[in-house]
DNA sequence: AATTACATTGAATGAAGTTTCAACCAATTA
DNA sequence: TAATTGGTTGAAACTTCATTCAATGTAATT
């Protein structure tokens, strides 16, 4: 035998990890198809081919991201859900929580803009497509079941719980593409003026 | 002579609109670098060459697209400012008037994507990327200066105006984008629900 | 009917990328 | 130190498109 298993491995493990941030930051930046296999080897100073021995395709790094995106963000909203909290502090958190992502530049951001990118794109392999029609809707139940609490116990507007929960994750995507666009300068409004959305006075 | 010139005036004029929407109907959707001049050729069953008749490359398309997004985009806006109206009627018919725009599929509610999706890619041409950060300020700044008169007459909350601005358009993109995605079945949130973010109750 | 001015075609060209593959190298174990 | 395993390289083969261009079609004018 040679190098031992576990050190493969984890070699193994951390190229994937680079590449995979690296395709993330890429895809987010650009989109699937504006994004060129060398321009993730050559950021990562190894040669394309390596890229070959571990992905398939570019197609397969996009959608193996896709996936972990709304693995990531199921488990978020579901953990939200699961806090001993009101409806409204669980908005509020989520907000709050949501826009401080965005300020960062870190891959959590590039997620969720990916997802905002992919959904808006129908240049996107069948599977990552998918993906999104399978997950998408998860997060939109989740808080609008939350908003339906809320209306109960008077605390949230009655405006019709589906809209509100699609104009919640809308405008957080939007922030999120605004973000990408503008990057550095980026300063994130005021939680405040989007849980007016939402809150009774 | 040949054909007169009128004639061919009027077929080159069809022509450039022909490819300018069906352009505009594939960008939106995949983005410029996944869109194909075939796509847009077999879409009007004409030849590829044919398209390289009227326009230089397809970046130039797509360059001329923007231009006149931004071009109608600002003129809406100027006319809104003008109107004889309080800042509050001013928003209000605002919204109401994007949120319409969405749900018809035209090329209106198409040129609004075509800014969303250019504005958060980073693979477009130079001269468009110039076009945007020239021109995409200044609806920004319409809205803040209706916000601000608003908010001195006291109809309008007291959260920072550029901020109000900043998330007033944003959401309008997440739903435009939304609306790219799910297309037939995207209906519009209740516009009372965007206009809370920014009147006094 | 012949001429002319363009619109239009589609095969050829070339550039830009993606993907494959044979050879190389580095580290561990025997 | 030799053998071995598997990560790594980079040039070559392939694909996919964008773009060009010589040839063709067509309708108005003479």
């Amino acid at each position: 035998m040679a190098r031992n298993k576990d050190m493969n491995q984890k070699i193994k493990d951390e190229r994937r990890e680079q590449i995979l941030s690296k395709a993330l930051m890429f895809y987010a930046k650009k989109g699937l198809s504006a994004t060129k296999i060398t321009d993730i080897a050559s950021a990562l100073s190894i040669s394309q081919g390596l890229i070959y021995h571990y992905y398939r395709s570019k197609e397969e790094i996009f959608t193996e991201l896709i996936g972990t995106a709304f693995e990531r963000m199921n488990e978020a909203c579901r953990w939200l859900e699961s806090q001993p909290m009101t409806a409204k502090e669980k908005i509020a958190f989520a907000i709050q929580e949501l826009l401080k992502l965005l300020e960062k530049d870190e891959d959590a951001a590039r997620y969720h803009l990916l997802i905002a990118q992919a959904a808006a794109s129908e240049a996107i392999p069948g599977e990552a497509k998918a993906i999104i029609e399978k997950e998408n809707t998860f997060s939109y139940e989740v808080i609008a079941r939350i908003i339906t609490d809320g209306q109960k116990d008077g605390s949230f507007k009655n405006y019709d719980a589906k809209e509100l929960a699609l104009v919640f994750w809308t405008s957080i995507n939007g922030l999120a593409i605004y973000k990408a666009v503008h990057g550095e300068k980026f300063k994130a409004p005021d939680a405040a003026i989007l849980t007016s959305m939402f809150f009774q006075e």
